[in-house]
DNA sequence: CCTACCGATCGGTAGG
DNA sequence: CCTACCGATCGGTAGG
């Protein structure tokens, strides 16, 4: 259980920006309870566990991350297009919840099976979805040649960096951000090598 | 104090790959010890705190990536050259080195003051030498206009998905790997956006 | 929502 | 290198 009212949801948004600063170890139910001016005993009748937060959060970025991407996906069938699309779905989501992004990336190991496995998957299933945009790009001869993967794993990078190394002082909006890498990401892939 | 010889060493092997896999607080002293055999309290003849630890990686690896860094800079005048080489140095720690990359991204929060300044410290340092190979390959026309920022960022964020996506299963060899995401790197910045 | 309390585990020390 | 032990903190429960 980890939904009953505004008071859970309350117990989440707290234990997102806890879990994001601190990681999951580095928060105690006491801390997350002090952000609600209450004690640690009490967010036990609202939420079952401290790792039904961890499930929560990370489960629902992931559905919400594919059902982002495939929703912009749906966008064209040119696949310059829906990198464009995509490219900007991920960074968007990544700007406006960094927090989950954020321990989505980082916690897996401290969540509890079965969820880790299921999580898991949903990464897979993520990571695959990019990997056909860019594969059918290379097929029907609109993206270059190999290495195919690693364009992938870079495109799928982009915006993690944000959180990563910049104290997000690029003096850009987010929608200005969420252009200008979608912007880089078919210059990566769209243009053949210069010697 | 964190070295004092061989055993010394062997302790810290045991925390980069601990650190690695569960976290600085997902690991106990216990577990490391276990590693090597022995009991928890035998540890502290050979190092001073757990803490000690975790700064010696911390400091060690983001001291090691400046110096490969500046080594590879070193190697031509042409801004081109410099981000190839660039890229294939931190392609290549990151890959002989992926334990301690992935603590020094990940456990800043846990690294007591005043080694967390310090660490962030290095940090910038290194994040402003990415940027200035950037910066002047623009100036110098070489490298098409802005989003400076973002391509600096997204140069900085390759091969940090291998750990973080990839299960590592790319079917490349460490130096292929170098190749290509350097051949990637220029194409990022060498080329002027096309429609 | 609270206080009182549980068993477990933690980093680290004493003392040999 | 060990055992024995410390004070602190943890997630969670009982019982109201």
């Amino acid at each position: 259980m980890v939904a009953d009212g505004t008071r859970s949801r309350d117990i989440l948004e707290a234990a997102r920006t806890l879990f994001a600063e601190r990681g999951y170890l580095g928060t105690s139910m006491k801390d997350i309870a002090a952000v609600l001016g209450i004690r640690a005993p009490s967010l036990y009748n609202h939420v079952g566990s401290k790792q039904d937060l961890l499930r929560a959060i990370m489960v629902d970025t992931m559905e919400a991350l594919i059902a982002i991407h495939e929703e912009a996906v749906a966008v064209s069938e040119d696949p310059a297009e829906q990198l464009r699309a995509a490219v900007g779905a991920h960074v968007r989501y990544q700007a406006t919840h960094a927090h989950d992004v954020k321990i989505a990336n980082a916690e897996i190991w401290h969540l509890d099976e079965p969820a880790r496995s299921q999580v898991r998957d949903l990464r897979r299933r993520y990571a695959r979805a990019w990997r056909d945009i860019v594969d059918r790009g290379v097929q029907e001869g609109r993206f270059r040649t190999p290495p195919t993967q690693l364009a992938t794993f870079t495109l799928m990078g982009m915006g993690v960096s944000l959180g990563n190394w910049a104290t997000s002082e690029t003096g850009l909006t987010d929608e200005e951000l969420v252009e200008q890498y979608a912007e880089l990401a078919v210059s990566l892939v769209l243009q053949p090598v210069a010697g």
